[in-house]
DNA sequence: TGTACATCAGTGAACGCGCGTTCACTGATGTAC
DNA sequence: TGTACATCAGTGAACGCGCGTTCACTGATGTAC
């Protein structure tokens, strides 16, 4: 959809050709989300309510329908969107390391790092799923992506290498998601050491 | 509350002196619980409902306040028989083992066994917290002895200990929820197999 | 530049559904005399 | 053993609340001439 100009400059706003209805719509789309958020924030994803979003914006709820063609679409742009979001991070992480292990090492710190920051959105895509609701096909290639920065290139045949891979993820995944859940509160010990000392033993113990 | 006879014998049926009335309420209220579980199964903990729990049962809602005080009573019990469940399972698992390491093998395997056969429970206690709900104390020192079988009395300081306990029970965790919540669906590998390598791999690096 | 028209964001009423919970009550059932 | 009484499971109406979604509509706004 963007678009270059005759110059080939990226034009500063993200859009530029859409009229002025088109931007309307953009901003109105992002406000909905926004507070879609704060609703699953505290509420859970089942806690999701398009008439209680309609009500915070000052407007009825059938308005809502010229966005968002159910709650359910609104559900999944929601959850696309972490995916993409920590799809991306994870990346970011990644890329700015050459060896291995400090690939692995650093995105495994920054997805901790943003697991903590944003709880909600990392139980939308890791916790409990919601009855009733199936994710979109596209979530399985995003979570591909999010998977895919763990798969170093270590020696081993391509079955032990994904081993590998999948042993760490699960690793993080435990720890983070007891942490995130509350259940490691009022014990004893501190988490970001437990986790730090599962990720450098499990990346010491690589080949 | 259960009482021997004279002869020191533990009578056949659980609470023999109850009179008909009590046995009467105690025979609904595991109706209740049981049909509340098919719910919990089916549409999640936040899908609990009592006016739905009483038409399965040919009864009116406000009956059912005979046997619960509250909707959030009747999850507090079922959630607490989770615990309860679970504790009593691993304490079993674990105390027909004399070695430790047989002990923490033994745990981990029922664990995931039991975790398969009943996602939902699982979900329950280690999933994203039902949001507005906050857990009876009690489930706390319940949540404890489930956890204290993968406490073994290997070498260390006890923080060292608590330590390697910790970590074995979020990798237990890390497969156990991922597979559960369906996040192992389409990929080309057997998680039992995944499960099982990480248990011994685990236990073998124990001191 | 001014005006007529088409587009479309937002309204308000309504539908049908579900929920937890209260209350005064009926009528069956167990129990004490 | 028979009867009177107290207990208490269950009813039915109601309250107030929330939800997603549809529909015919109004009226502002951008656009084409």
């Amino acid at each position: 959809m963007a678009t270059k100009n005759v110059r080939g400059i990226e034009p500063a706003v993200v859009e530029p050709v859409a009229g002025p209805r088109e931007r309307y719509r953009a901003q109105v789309r992002a406000e909905v989300q926004e507070l879609a958020w704060v609703q699953v924030t505290q509420t859970g994803a089942s806690g999701l309510s398009l008439k209680a979003i309609a009500k915070q914006m000052g407007i009825t709820a059938p308005a809502l329908y010229r966005y968002f063609a159910s709650r359910d679409e609104l559900l999944t742009e929601l959850i696309l969107s972490v995916y993409r979001e920590l799809a991306e991070l994870v990346e970011a992480a990644a890329g700015a390391r050459d060896a291995d292990r400090d690939k692995l090492i650093a995105t495994a710190t920054a997805l901790r790092d943003w697991a903590l920051a944003n709880p909600q959105r990392y139980l939308l895509i890791y916790g409990t799923p919601v009855p009733g609701y199936a994710a979109p096909p596209s979530a399985t290639e995003l979570a591909q992506r999010i998977f895919a920065p763990l798969l170093a290139s270590f020696p081993g045949t391509p079955d032990q290498v994904l081993r590998q891979s999948l042993t760490f993820w699960t690793r993080l995944h435990g720890v983070i998601s007891l942490e995130v859940a509350g259940h490691f509160r009022g014990m004893p010990f501190d988490p970001s050491e437990l986790y730090a000392d599962e990720v450098t033993s499990t990346v010491a113990g690589l080949p």
